[in-house]
DNA sequence: TCCCGTTTTAAGCATATGATTGAATCGATG
DNA sequence: CATCGATTCAATCATATGCTTAAAACGGGA
């Protein structure tokens, strides 16, 4: 098990354990900023002082939730790519590779329960969209250490591209995942039926095709 | 000029318009939610209770900023798609021109000066990302015909594409839109200076690729 | 000039927020 | 059982929020 996620398996009955569990779930479902912490200690069925007690505050509580999740899913990204590049001994991997290594760890972390698929999902997309990039300082060497092993990845798997557009053509495919992640349910609801109830996996599968093609596109002539 | 163009027309000294443009300023800025009306009448520099003399509501604010610019975006948007279909008279039309269909009325918006650029695209991003698609109601008949038509002209512009798909493929597309024009800025800070600076219609142009790409993208064989 | 509807203003209301305090409670250790 | 650090608790603080009020200021028409 990755060192990380000593902090996933806590015990869940303490104090500080309840708190995380009611924040990421209000987090993920009305946003960071909008929730205050008595709904949060309500939620958990504890008192008020305990977020500052256990977390300093409600800042440092929201870089904990975040943190939690975030280190996890970012090591199994990276691992995942380490495999990736082992397997491929330096050759280009294919894009397709990349897209998957990069979102699956949010499926595997769905899987592990630690938050309901749903939730994770609205929390992931609220992550980018809401908190901009700006992540707490303990996740940020880490974001951008697998952050930059992406982009090389993608400019070896696309050497026609130069590295700016290549940088592009990755931040394109986080919008969609973000904008899908967390908006993915309304978007279901606004089509009224027309575009199905895709699983999980469906859902991340034509993502992932989608964004292939674009960063694999290989411009047009004038 | 359009009808709803009135509205943006309105005398800019007034004590109603001052609180138009600092707030649509601090929304796009720092989000919907988090700005207080104080924030706002402080930066039109007029009396608190003006918002809700003329707006009536915090929330009716909100609804005023935002069809004040979605609407006229809206409307040009539908504009030049009839004038697309007009031009293909029943044939599908390429891809590419739904999408700049439905981005340029965006840059028309910027350069008609009612907002700064950044902001702008801040604004456009935020509109998504933070208010999910829950949007005024007076602008939701609009919304809903403009995304309809769309639908239609990506579905006839793909036609191996069943619907589900069609439509999943153009809500990614807005995922691109939204996170780029929200977080553009962002992500050229982040990226060290390796992503360049393009210009507004450069990074337009580079979105309408990526996405032509992702919608028109044929399926792979297993 | 006076009038009267429109607009602006300062002051205040009720409520909510994040944070703090000091006392009470718990629980392991001696 | 007694002690003592860790934890929980009710109560409270200072501040901020959206909104309301009633009085004042404005401004065009009689």
């Amino acid at each position: 098990m990755i060192e990380s996620m000593r902090v996933l398996a806590e015990e869940k009955h303490t104090t500080r354990a309840r708190i995380l569990v009611s924040a990421e779930a209000l987090f993920a479902e009305r946003g960071f900023e909008v929730v205050s912490l008595r709904e949060i200690t309500g939620a958990a069925g504890v008192n008020v002082a305990a977020v500052n007690y256990h977390f300093g505050s409600k800042e440092k509580l929201i870089d904990a939730v975040v943190t939690r999740h975030l280190v996890p899913v970012n090591e199994e990204r990276l691992s995942q790519l380490d495999k990736l590049e082992k397997q491929f001994s330096g050759a280009p991997i294919p894009v397709e590779e990349i897209l998957k290594a990069f979102l699956s760890p949010v499926l595997q972390h769905i899987a592990s329960g630690e938050m309901s698929e749903d939730l994770f999902k609205k929390f992931m997309g609220r992550l980018i969209g809401e908190r901009g990039y700006s992540l707490p300082i303990g996740t940020r060497s880490l974001f951008a250490v697998m952050a930059g092993r992406f982009a090389a990845a993608f400019q070896r798997a696309v050497p026609q591209l130069d590295e700016e557009s290549a940088l592009w053509r990755m931040h394109f495919s986080f919008g969609v995942m973000a904008h899908t992640l967390t908006n993915g349910e309304t978007l279901r609801q606004l089509s009224d039926g027309r575009s199905g109830n895709p699983s999980t996996e469906t859902l991340l599968g034509n993502i992932i095709d989608f964004c292939r093609a674009g960063i694999e596109f290989e411009g047009r002539e004038l």
